[in-house]
DNA sequence: CGACGCCATCGAACCGGTTCGATGGAGCGC
DNA sequence: GCGCTCCATCGAACCGGTTCGATGGCGTCG
């Protein structure tokens, strides 16, 4: 492994001098990079990470934290996401590195070690709970940081989907197509997203006086739908149309109905969110709003990187707002 | 951030006692570690890792290299994988770091940097292809590895399925139930895994004279299961079981028999394989075989560190099979 | 009582980079 | 020809740990 000093030595120059033409210092003679430049080619030399940042206290890596990897979220959603992150921390020269703390203990005792040993210069930290103080952590310690799927607090940078406007073209989709008595199954009421999403889906009913549209919220597994649907059917409420906040949920709710004799998308059209893998496999076809959440990553890093080179408690402020589609397939009608 | 000479100073011991005390060496005498450690807990020290890298020469940390993350390989067996590793990791004091190189050149290029820079202490190279160098690199610069999904070639490492016996236990569960005319739904015939899946399939079907097994192999899409099922039934080909290598491509092939009025399982029983997500949310419920991700990630991690504390040119050598297990659901009959 | 050995501790070097202040030579104006 | 500035380069300090060889105090044994 060729050091910086067998550099030097064989360009014939000091350490500071090759230190500084490889840095593209603009004070080193042209000739004098040349010869630098060519030195490490000749002995491929690759600085070491560990040197480079003990000197330059920059670690050109971003750490994600997330405690929700193959919980509950969908795991297709969290490799395009991933791979957004990815790309985008590529391009700007970093490294990713990875954490899934199994409860909110651990996530703190992470977080807390890796602002104290300074692993990473950033921090993207994936669907913290809603009452865990990660977030106070980061915030007090100055650590650059940027948040996803959660709803701003001051000074916390975040990036998420408009989850009104999600609701909202959903439901107005299913709208045009003349669908009037609406049902949206949501996610725990305690979630912003599902907050938002609820809200963007009575706004969406309320705008056109023929429409009525209720809201059941469903914890857990999937599977908890069924018995959510079948309670909102038994109450002898009309159904001819179904907005879900996740695929599968849309997806066990296609089948609850299949199994009481209600057919898709002739009785009841439906439409999921996520635009999961599975929304092909089933039948009918499941239409689902596409989340973009590779666009998610991407904005999630660009949004730390200005925060870091802003030294940490400033840049990158606020929310923001991935755009979203829709992707109608046979089950809307 | 408090250094080891803040603790050192409070501690009233000079940089090097302090240091070897918080590193349980048992030359420093018992009440003195005491000091130390008090003093470090006072001043909530934590080491810098980039200083402790560069003088130990240990960066604790390994690196995931996987090309395939959201293109040939399920998300669901992706993330569980990752757990895996992930949790083994922690388990032995590593910390995660990962890369999505967009294709051969780039794989080689991130690996030689991985090794030139020093990232981390050893390397998980997720379904190379089987064509690219990559592997020879890492072998030749003797840094530590681990392979996964593809037979092992000397000096090389590997975790996987016995896939030989993933396929036998599938087709077998089929005969078992009274089926007598196979098809197996292969990956390309160009991977080992298909290969051996191949392989697994023939030979349980030619251990009982009754039975009948054939192969078709596809690549790319799953949609292509569709015509290649067509063309088999075309062919005038009996068929009342089904074999799929992936569940994609199982659902695919469910979709293909429906659609040419054939039930399932009554007709024709699948079986599908690592136990997606999806499995169970199609009608009837897809039966797979569990490949048991999360170990792979644990044995790859575990045979890797191996190799490490060995020094890299030896350890953990030679193949690790991983169990899998069937499991039943109403598509097999 | 002196020599020896052991134990605990220390100082200094080292890992491989970056960065800052100093140095020396060339070029310029007066 | 002297002094000034500017430019290129250099030496040394520094980042924050680990590790090795040296040191000094103590108890033990002959």
């Amino acid at each position: 492994m060729a050091t910086i000093r067998d550099i030097a030595r064989r360009a014939g120059v000091s350490v500071s001098t090759a230190s500084l033409a490889l840095n593209e210092d603009r004070r080193v003679r042209q000739e004098t990079r040349r010869r630098v430049v060519d030195a490490a080619d000749a002995l491929d030399y690759h600085p070491m990470r560990a040197a480079r940042t003990l000197s330059s206290g920059r670690t050109w890596s971003i750490h994600l934290l997330d405690p929700a990897i193959g919980a509950n979220m969908s795991s297709g959603f969290f490799t395009r996401f991933l791979r957004g992150l990815h790309d985008a921390a590529r391009d700007g020269g970093y490294t990713l590195t990875l954490t899934v703390p199994h409860d909110e203990r651990e996530a703190r005792a992470v977080l807390k070690r890796l602002v104290a040993e300074r692993w990473s210069d950033g921090v993207v930290l994936m669907n913290p709970s809603d009452h865990d103080g990660v977030l106070e952590d980061v915030v007090a310690a100055g650590f650059p940081h940027v948040l996803l799927g959660r709803s701003p607090v001051p000074g916390v940078s975040s990036v998420d989907n408009d989850n009104v406007l999600v609701a909202a073209d959903a439901t107005r989709h299913l709208v045009d197509r003349g669908r009037r008595s609406l049902l949206l199954i949501n996610g725990p009421a305690s979630r912003t997203f599902a907050q938002d999403r609820a809200r963007g889906f009575l706004e969406a009913c309320g705008a056109d006086a023929r429409v009525t549209g209720r809201v059941v919220n469903v914890s857990g597994a999937p599977d908890a739908a069924a018995p959510a649907l079948a309670a909102h059917l038994d109450a002898g409420h009309a159904l001819d149309g179904l907005v879900a906040v996740s695929d599968p949920l849309a997806i066990v709710s296609l089948r609850a109905l299949h199994e009481r004799g209600l057919r898709v998308p002739e009785d009841v059209a439906i439409i999921g969110m996520n635009n999961d893998d599975l929304t092909q496999y089933t039948n009918p076809r499941l239409a689902s709003v596409e989340l973009n959440a590779y666009d998610l990553g991407r904005d999630a890093i660009e949004s730390l990187l200005a925060r870091i080179d802003a030294g940490g408690r400033t840049g990158g402020e606020g929310r923001r707002m991935v755009t979203h589609e829709l992707v109608i397939r046979e089950s809307s009608g």
